[in-house]
DNA sequence: CGTGAATTTGACTGACATCAACTCAGGTGG
DNA sequence: CCACCTGAGTTGATGTCAGTCAAATTCACG
């Protein structure tokens, strides 16, 4: 429940009927999909256990990385807005997500106006992240990027109560790279320049930060 | 009362109450703002007439243009998550917009369903946009985003019952850059090299596009 | 161990940035 | 009415950061 993020106010009674749409739980395997782009989209998906990255991609050969979702964190917000989902959603790891029936959230939060609030700044928070993202993407270095990737990791862990300076990468370079707009070397080649500054350690998936400052300094420049 | 694109099932009195509250008109001269980063958010805003630039600012130097809204758009939406707004609105012309104070938003939203419905898809709406930007920004060369750009103007002018393929661009060539994550050379560049293809002409303010399939196979690639 | 995938590293290239000069339109005041 | 100014936009020369291509290395796993 706490993924969610209730405010107090919400009485146990209420709580009942949330967690009763909130039964349906779903494992999903390692590198496979929790949804895909085209398919009609029916419900959210609360991570439970586990990491997706979700990935945008229009017509062709273009993909594009939109973001990675860790436990606590939801997906598929992205396609209230059409009969059919613009994104698929791809399990980094084995994971466990539970299925929120759209409808009936909807119909919920009618009836609960302090649930209703949540929904709202949740979106609001989605929208907020991703004018970080533009931010990075439209006018930062490749160091960077790098740094403000790390960075983010590190608050979204210490805010699920893990270490804020020592987590793995559940992503490969590649995912890394097209996420931030740069290419695999280039990802590769910054890490290692980390490394050498003595900034962080123990790569390639396992990363300890040593020197948290001088990667904020790094993005705050 | 057209911009929220209300679907049809709400009643003439529920439109009155809407009315009511969207009452309130706003006019903005040109390069002043609707609101500010940093202020406390209270209202989403309609756009009535004009239009506006939203600009993310993370502390010091850095700003990136999020997005430019027209009539019939709404502004403020990333503000709903947190106390204070975190980009600001500023009119690119003489403006005008409707208030629509957010407390009393929700609470309508509670008791109309089908307008809540509209609500969440148009926040979803701007989700899936950014989206969109992400992979311009993220993996587009200089000439396919400024193709992507003008097309995009291009749909939003013809969804409005302008021409396609005859407008005026409101923003500066360093405002496209900005939003575009390139230099104002680059832009202009890229412009004149449209121009010398006879994919565009009437530069710099008055664009007519003249080959639409080529921007749209130039993006498509 | 051996095989293939992921990652790193190096040499070279190219697209866009930077720096700088120039053009043009609009507004102001003499 | 025109000289002047200012800010937006264009164009050219040069520099650089990240991409591309290629090879080496490490890692995961049978």
């Amino acid at each position: 429940m706490q993924e969610l993020c209730l405010p107090a106010v919400i009485t146990d009674q209420d709580l009942d009927r949330l967690e009763n749409i909130l039964s349906k739980r779903i494992r999903i395997a390692r590198g496979e999909p929790l949804y895909r782009a085209g398919e009609v989209f029916s419900s959210l998906f609360a991570v439970r256990l586990g990491h997706f990255k979700t990935v945008y991609s229009e017509g062709h050969a273009t993909k594009q990385i939109i973001g990675f979702q860790m436990s606590g964190e939801i997906l598929g917000m992205e396609g209230i807005s059409r009969p059919r989902h613009k994104c698929s959603a791809i399990a980094l790891e084995d994971s466990e997500v539970c299925e929120i029936p759209y409808t009936r959230l909807e119909s919920l939060l009618s009836e609960l106006p302090s649930l209703q609030s949540h929904f709202h700044r949740m979106m609001s928070r989605e929208i907020d992240r991703e004018h970080q993202v533009m931010l990075l993407l439209g006018s930062m270095s490749a160091d960077q990027r790098v740094a403000a990737f790390l960075l983010n990791l590190s608050r979204r862990y210490e805010a699920r109560g893990f270490s804020p300076l020592h987590f793995v990468l559940r992503m490969t370079r590649e995912d890394i790279g097209n996420y931030l707009g740069l290419t695999i070397e280039s990802v590769s080649r910054v890490f290692s320049r980390f490394k050498k500054n003595d900034w962080i350690e123990g790569l390639p998936r396992d990363v300890k930060i040593l020197d948290r400052k001088a990667l904020e300094d790094l993005c705050a420049y």
